[in-house]
DNA sequence: ACGCGGCTAAACAGTT
DNA sequence: GAACTGTTTAGCCGCG
């Protein structure tokens, strides 16, 4: 029944026209993030305005009716009003189906958490209303609405700040638009699939803790306990029926089957053969309540996905149009780099965001830089934070991905710093990363173990658990490398980075693994098609448009002949004129990668250079005056330092023009904050 | 299959 | 003695 009547609140509804998006965020997370409205102009707070107000016209207008039927009969003739009924004969709620109608009505258009309010509110009156009560209870259901109001008012204002509500519409419904990732489809998927029957529905509802959902509303990332009741709303008993027909049925293949498992989303079943699956299909997959809000929300699944793609095409032709090329080949373009997508980066890309994390949806050139892809568009709660198939207990992610893989921490984290403050989840960078900006970011480049322990826990809500196991992998970290160097100090032993072994940490292998995963994505992008000169520019272009680093990474490849002779010509062809362009890369800064390679995190040599305005890479002088416990890492490789130095010679007698200068996004004065 | 980097766990010693 | 700090080793895993 509360199906019945979502459903007829998301007909009605203007605003709801996408049962994935009718629901008001209730937590600011990603559940909120998917209003399938992109192509109108209402913001996700006049959405909620608009929902907010239709709440309380719909509450009136019950208040009225209440009120009429108490005046035109009299204080003792309760049989008009609903709510009379039930408080005359004290039943339970569910057994009068028009006040809960009405209550559900008003209740779907709020935001989750003030839909259990509500819910709330409709028991207390069931079980506690008594007829010489009604008049007060009104006025306090009055009071009550009023207040949800408010709290819905601060609800907003509390999603704005914490950014979750641009108050930009296109803004805004970009960031819906990516925050509806496959990902985040898929663990909606998972949602639905677990849609109890609409009765069971409001009977667990009902028994919601109301304590419970204030908080999570305020939270940044709160988990999404009230995720289930949007999904509630999607369900529409006039969608389509999943059921194939016959003809199709039989055919020998299925789209709903494949590699001997039920496609059918949220399933994944395994079925041994055809039979088999039709037999789990027509069981598990019939027409019912479930299945019918399974459909729905994949037809808004494509409805998303074609417009993401349609955004993304629109894109494209800007940013060709800008780049002065012809958009009549976009096939070539495209193509090696979905195909890059969906080789070994994609599969690196889903071991870091496995599903909770969102994956932005993939647009032409978003794959060269998977790992820039997670929290920046942070659109998930910590829902799935705890989804991670960590191998282990806690779970470590194999996060020296990111950490190779260009992901300036710095930039990352000043990015999506709040994010993982409140979210549970655990950062992408090593320990030696996370160590090591730590000490830079302090303002003596010096931390004692304790500050450092504050540091992790003060940035990371994923560090305020575990202790015992990252406290000691830390430890573990410091004494094991040698770049961090501990000082005897007056006060006691604090722990400084030597840039230099950290740079030494990875000895440069240009053929080999410890790559950047620009470069790698390149070779992917290239060997993967048949490269024409045009289609390989263009994959360079959105590339270096996508990836300043990359500009770097990629001319560092191409210095040391990574790519073959072909490729470079193709370049020289088509390509030159971009890559010399000022804006994109710099003589000097295709010079300093010829001899910078290697390093997991390009910026941070150039840091060495700008940070203090001296070109030695090593701390300042004054760090070591104190006794120095000399570490000994077994892999050492002389060139790296020999290279390293003659870098900073010439990133010092070349000065970076003011626009690569904007590209270096780990420098150590880059607040966090 | 192998090597490497990264992580966790644990043992141990020294210091506070 | 407990807690903290620092070192070292072992084993596992993912990746190239």
């Amino acid at each position: 029944m509360m199906v019945e009547s979502a459903s007829e609140t998301i007909r009605t509804t203007p605003s709801n026209q996408n049962g994935v998006s009718s629901q008001s965020d209730g937590g600011g997370g990603r559940e909120g993030g998917s209003n399938g409205d992109t192509n109108g102009e209402i913001s996700p707070v006049d959405l909620l305005h608009l929902q907010q107000q239709q709440a309380l016209q719909a509450a009136r207008q019950f208040l009225l009716q209440q009120a009429s039927g108490l005046n035109s009969s009299g204080s003792n003739e309760v049989k008009q009003s609903p709510v009379q009924v039930r408080a005359h004969t004290h039943t339970h709620a569910y057994t009068h189906a028009r006040p809960k109608c009405c209550f559900v009505r008003i209740c779907i258009i709020l935001s989750p958490w003030l839909l259990q309010l509500c819910l709330h509110q409709l028991a207390t009156s069931t079980t506690q209303c008594d007829i010489g009560q009604l008049g007060s209870k009104q006025l306090a259901f009055q009071q009550q609405l009023i207040q949800m109001q408010q709290l819905q008012q601060q609800h907003i204002l509390n999603l704005q700040r914490q950014g979750l509500v641009p108050l930009q519409p296109t803004a805004a419904m970009q960031s819906l638009q990516q925050a509806m990732c496959p990902s985040d489809l898929q663990q909606l998927w998972k949602e639905v699939s677990g849609v109890q029957s609409s009765e069971e529905a409001l009977k667990q509802a009902e028994g919601l803790d109301l304590s419970t959902n204030s908080s999570n509303s305020t939270s940044a990332f709160p988990k999404a306990a009230s995720a289930h009741i949007p999904l509630h709303s999607l369900v529409n008993g006039h969608s389509h029926t999943p059921k194939r027909d016959s003809h199709e049925e039989h055919a020998g293949s299925h789209p709903l089957y494949g590699h001997g498992e039920c496609k059918w989303p949220g399933c994944e079943a395994l079925c041994e053969d055809m039979g088999q699956f039709i037999k789990h299909l027509n069981n598990e997959h019939a027409l019912d309540d479930r299945s019918t809000a399974q459909c729905r929300v994949q037809m808004q699944v494509v409805q998303q996905l074609e417009i993401q793609l349609a955004k993304e095409s629109e894109r494209l032709q800007a940013m060709m149009t800008h780049l002065h090329m012809r958009p009549s080949e976009p096939k070539p373009f495209n193509q090696p780099l979905n195909l890059a997508s969906s080789g070994s980066l994609l599969k690196r890309d889903s071991d870091l965001y496995p599903e909770g994390l969102p994956h932005p949806p993939t647009s032409a050139a978003t794959p060269i830089t998977p790992l820039r892809q997670g929290p920046s568009v942070i659109s998930s709660s910590s829902l799935h934070t705890h989804s991670h198939s960590h191998t282990h207990g806690v779970g470590p992610i194999r996060r020296r991905n990111s950490d190779k893989y260009c992901t300036p921490i710095a930039s990352e984290l000043a990015q999506n710093c709040e994010f993982y403050k409140n979210a549970d989840v655990r950062p992408p960078f090593t320990y030696a990363s996370l160590i090591r900006h730590a000490i830079l970011e302090s303002p003596d480049r010096q931390l004692t173990l304790n500050e450092i322990y504050n540091w992790f826990t003060r940035k990371f809500a994923y560090f305020r658990r575990n202790t015992a196991t990252w406290k000691n992998a830390v430890r573990h970290n410091l004494s094991l490398h040698k770049c961090f160097v501990r000082v005897e100090n007056v006060k006691g032993a604090v722990w400084t980075v030597d840039e230099v072994e950290y740079q030494k940490r990875r000895p440069p292998k240009m053929t080999g693994r410890g790559n950047l995963v620009s470069v790698t994505s390149f070779h992917i992008c290239a060997q993967s098609v048949i490269l024409t000169p045009l289609s390989l520019s263009l994959s360079l272009c959105v590339c270096l448009c996508r990836s300043p680093t990359l500009v770097k990474n990629m001319i560092s490849g191409l210095g040391f002949g990574s790519l073959n002779a072909s490729y470079q010509a193709a370049l020289a062809e088509s390509s030159l004129s971009l890559l010399n362009s000022p804006s994109l890369v710099t003589p000097s800064a295709a010079s300093l990668n010829m001899l910078h390679v290697g390093h997991d995190d390009v910026s941070s040599t150039v840091e060495q250079v700008n940070s203090n305005g001296s070109c030695s890479p090593t701390l300042s002088p004054h760090q070591y005056s104190h006794q120095v416990h000399v570490k000994e890492e077994p892999t050492e490789v002389e060139e790296d330092s020999r290279s390293v130095s003659l870098l900073a010679g010439i990133t010092h007698n070349l000065p970076l023009p003011s626009d690569e200068r904007d590209l270096e996004e780990d420098l150590p004065t880059e607040e966090l904050e």
